[in-house]
DNA sequence: CCGGATCCGTTTCGATACTG
DNA sequence: CAGTATCGAAACGGATCCGG
């Protein structure tokens, strides 16, 4: 346990543990891009689009350039068709997969979802090689 | 990773296995309420509304409703003083700590946070024995 | 003092339409 | 395909008030 004496956590919100995640954490899609990069390999913004949650166009227009401004995304040009723009999970975005999974275990144990079971499990019990395979993907 | 015949993730929300959690997490104050009952012990609402992010009661006042009705805090009379009120963590409550610490590691590496860095890397190294020390003060 | 409830101005969101 | 522009709806945040 983090010690009481965070418990004042003065004033600026930077001084929390978890604060400045939240400008990442603590909206309705941004998790949802990243996961969509992590687990889905969905990578244009029309992926994004039809990924089935109904995003309007401008707030994902948004949240990429912000994701983009904290280095969790990047934008690129697609080098075989350059009328396509492709988004790339960065070091820092890769990272975030841990907590991904971790909130799917959340979810399979304690919500309805429909992530087939057998994959959660595997993913509980091979979590690292999860998560290589995974930066593998990224990082080539 | 996860199948790719998932990349339809067709229609409903709660067909894809974070979207559930997004719910209840997505948005800017929800998590800082649980941070603040796993991380400092915080239990009352005098506590959350002075915990240093200035949330408005009217809306700490609906995040602690929405929380309890997703079975995530329990409210409660306190028994020695009939005036206060104290919040919770249920069993699924306490389940969202792995989340929250893989966030703290996250921030600890990515982002400029006053999170002690000792206690940080006393977490990561004692992940489980952290685990069992939040799941004992809150259980018994 | 604690735990809210109510009112109200501001910000953000989301649906739709449109564009290079 | 990858976004802008617009506009009504919803959420937010600040201030204030109120019962115990």
């Amino acid at each position: 346990m983090l010690p009481m004496r965070n418990s004042t956590c003065p004033g600026h919100r930077s001084l929390c543990p978890i604060n400045l995640s939240l400008e990442i954490f603590g909206d309705r899609w941004s998790l949802l891009i990243v996961r969509d990069l992590i687990f889905f390999g969905r990578t244009s913004f029309y992926d994004f689009m039809h990924a089935g949650e109904r995003i309007a166009s401008n707030i994902l227009t948004d949240r990429l350039k912000t994701l983009e401004a904290n280095g969790i995304v990047e934008r690129r040009r697609d080098e075989s068709d350059a009328r396509r723009v492709r988004y790339a999970l960065t070091e820092k975005g890769i990272d975030l997969a841990p907590v991904l999974i971790d909130m799917v275990h959340w979810a399979a144990r304690h919500e309805t979802t429909a992530a087939p079971p057998e994959i959660v499990e595997d993913m509980r019990l091979n979590r690292e090689r999860f998560l290589a395979d995974i930066r593998t993907r990224w990082e080539g």
